[in-house]
Parts: C-alpha cells; sequence; structure tokens
DNA sequence: AGGGTGGTGTGATAAATATCACAGTTTAAA
DNA sequence: TTTAAACTGTGATATTTATCACACCACCCT
C-alpha cells in the first residue's frame, strides 16, 4: 500500500483527515501499457486517481474509432470518474493506460460523502474539471478549426512534452489517435522529415523543430 | 433587481444565506440578442448566472472562426467565469446572447469567499462543470468522428429542443456556428428537404422528421 | 539463411468539403 | 414603386482527406 508521505507528495494540499480516509478506502491497483482502463458505455463504480505512469483519454466511436483528448500523469484523476451521484453513470470516455501505471480506486460511495466532508476534496474536484475542461477546449479549437497537418504537430508537441523528443510511436499508432489513416500521417510525417521538424527512424522519430 | 423568490425558482438548491449573498452582491445586467458577451482572451471579471433568456457558447479560432458548443439557459451558469483563484483568467470561450437576456454579474472575488462558506455553492460549481464537460466531450465526439451532414442534423436537434421545431436561422448562421461555408449548408439542407426531413422557408425551416 | 510479419513509401483514385462565380428571388428601405 | 441588400440555388473547380493497391525493407523467429 502508499504510505501517507507518498500520498501528500501526489496530492499535496489535501487535508490530514482525507489523506486517511483514502488510505483507508481506496484499493492500490495496477495495470500493464495498454491496458484499457474504461471503455465509453462502461457503468462507473469507482474514482481514477493517478499514483504512478500516465493514461490517455479518448473520445470513442460507436464503430472503432478514437479520437485522443489528453494525458492524466501522477497526481491527477479522471474527471469523468469523480462522479457525485448515485445514480449509475455511464463513462463518456475511453482510458487507456501508456505505460504501466499504478492508481487509487476510490468506489464512488465516498465521493458524495468526501465532498460534505472535506474541503480540500471539494476544491480537488472543482480543480480536477476546470483543467480538463480546458483541455477539452484545446481538442476542440483542434479539430474544428485546424487541419490534419496542425493537429498533428499538435499532437506531437503533447507526446514531446511527456516523454521526451523521441516519439516512440508507429504511423499506425499515430493514425488511431487521430482517428485518420496511416497513409495521411506517413505522409505529413515525411513532409516534416523534409522541413527538417523530425528526424525519422523505424518505430520512432525525434523532433528537432525549434521553436520561435 | 430579483426578488428572492425569483432566485429560489432559478437556483433551487441554494443555502439561505447564499440567495441574500447573491442578491446582495451581484449585479442584474441585461443584454441584448446578438450581443457579444465574452470574447476568447478577455480578462475574466465576474461570473455570469443565467436568469432570462439564452446564450450559445462558442470556441474562438483565432482568425474569425467559430464552433458552437453548447446554450445556456435560466438556472445554468458559464463555466468558463466560475474561476477559483485570483491570476486573471482569460476566457477561452466566445458567448454570444441569442434573445435578449438577463444575467447575474458576480465580480470573482467571491468566487473563492463562497466555496469556503457555501457548501450548495461547491455543489453548483461542480455540477456546471461537470456538465458543460460533457456537452463538450458531445461536441468533440461529433466533430471528431461525423461529417457535416451528421453535424449538421445534430446541431438543428439541439436547436429544435431549445427554440421548437421551427428553426429560425439562415443557411449562413448556420454555416458560421459550424464553420463551414453557406453553400454546404444550402446544400445539405436541400437534400434534408428531399429526404422529408425539413419543410424549407425563407430565413427559417421546419424539422418534421420523426424521431425512431 | 529463409520466411514471415509488421512498418513504411507512394501512386491512383474516390469522397468530402471549400472556394469561386453568378443567377434568381424575397424583403426592406428609400 | 423602385432599388439595394440579403438570402438561396447551383455549377465548376480546387483542396483535403480517405481508401485501395502494392512494393520494399527491417526485424524476429526457427
Amino acid at each position: 500500500m502508499l504510505s501517507i508521505e507518498q500520498l501528500k507528495k501526489l496530492f499535496p494540499d489535501w487535508e490530514q483527515g482525507l489523506y486517511e480516509s483514502v488510505l483507508k478506502n481506496a484499493e492500490l491497483k495496477e495495470a500493464n501499457a495498454g491496458a484499457v482502463l474504461l471503455k465509453k458505455g462502461q457503468n462507473i463504480k469507482s474514482a481514477m486517481l493517478v499514483v504512478e505512469g500516465t493514461i490517455k483519454l479518448y473520445q470513442e466511436d460507436e464503430d472503432g474509432g478514437e479520437y485522443f483528448m489528453y494525458h492524466l500523469n501522477p497526481g491527477e484523476a479522471c474527471a469523468v470518474t469523480l462522479v457525485c451521484n448515485y445514480h449509475h453513470e455511464q463513462s463518456q470516455v475511453l482510458a487507456k493506460a501508456v505505460t504501466d501505471i499504478k492508481f487509487l480506486a476510490i468506489p464512488i460511495t465516498f465521493m458524495e460523502k468526501w465532498l460534505n466532508t472535506y474541503k480540500s476534496w471539494h476544491y480537488f474536484v472543482i480543480k480536477t474539471y476546470r483543467s480538463r475542461y480546458e483541455e477539452l477546449l484545446k481538442t476542440i479549437h483542434e479539430v474544428a478549426f485546424k487541419n490534419m497537418d496542425e493537429r498533428l504537430e499538435y499532437y506531437i508537441k503533447k507526446q514531446v512534452d511527456q516523454f521526451g523528443v523521441t516519439v516512440k510511436l508507429t504511423h499506425q499508432d499515430i493514425a488511431n489517435d487521430l482517428n485518420t489513416s496511416r497513409e495521411v500521417i506517413s505522409r505529413l510525417l515525411k513532409k516534416m522529415e523534409h522541413n527538417g521538424w523530425i528526424k525519422m527512424n523505424r518505430n520512432a522519430f525525434d523532433w528537432i523543430k525549434k521553436q520561435n
């Protein structure tokens, strides 16, 4: 299990009692890279707080399509799972582990209770929603206004912010995340290579574009 | 000014003290149909709670493009204006009055204070964020996965839900809201007319499609 | 070493959407 | 009543993205 010190490092602004409640009631779970943590339509039974590793959040289409929205990192929570009513809410998103991860699963029965008890939990929930709302706005901005070349650049930059300049993804991986086809990504990457933005390797490439 | 009874009708779940604080500190403002209430990049100085009329929320592009996301109705608040920190936040959205409207403007200095004081305010903020987060997810779903014909149908349905089966919008209006061109909308509407989904008039049309 | 698999490159073509051009029609205003 | 402005219809064309087809190459496996 987690120590209270680790918990404090991850979630610095909580009240003492909240740390204790979490330790007592949360289950520390693990999942391997690639695991699907939450599917669209699935009933939400516990809140998810990331302890270790990175999670990717997607909007999911009825027929298999996916669109990447944002990363979740240690110290962050999955907003959709922070439900505060008993009506069995269904997930609107797809969540996948990018790396091996550890996370705290807190049964949703505590959500309402903690909102009443811990002010810091309340703030945490609000902060989570606000920051994710902003991420979604950015996603809409991309997909509503930008062509695929700009969306790809934005995507790569998020990747670079997360994992560094070496992007270890195949063209197909990227195509899936942007809900397009592998050929489109291949051609756009080739163009980026010509422009001197990336250096291509098999299964990966380096982002070498200088930012202005 | 508003009476406390009106306020209670609009925002049923608040505490007594919160009603009083709102009456004391909020300014009741008005705006005409078409007025721009908030622009992207603009500093947020007060929270906006809708009292009367309807507001439309948009994602706004640097060079004039707009994409409609959702409506705000009486009893609802504009999520982006519910900032709870002092750092002068900038609006990420564009808000326009669709009809003549009345709204309460609450200086953001009260946001933090009320979060500390009124549990019902806290819940209200969370509820607001959650519901708007979900609206954004739906918007992403449309724009990431659907072609223009389906997005247009989704758009019209939202319009119908708001204002009834007679849609009083020009093709250009719709094109602006969906960030496309008037010709595209004209052609798609024509197709819908052929399919018996709508009955066209000048400046308006009726949605007559039977839902399954 | 040979063979299979998955990753990448690229042409050809199709489909969706954007853009341009212009005509006709209704409405509002002078 | 005339005129201008706004709204709508529609063809032609360009651009962007999707889809199909296939070749080539690197790597792993035995």
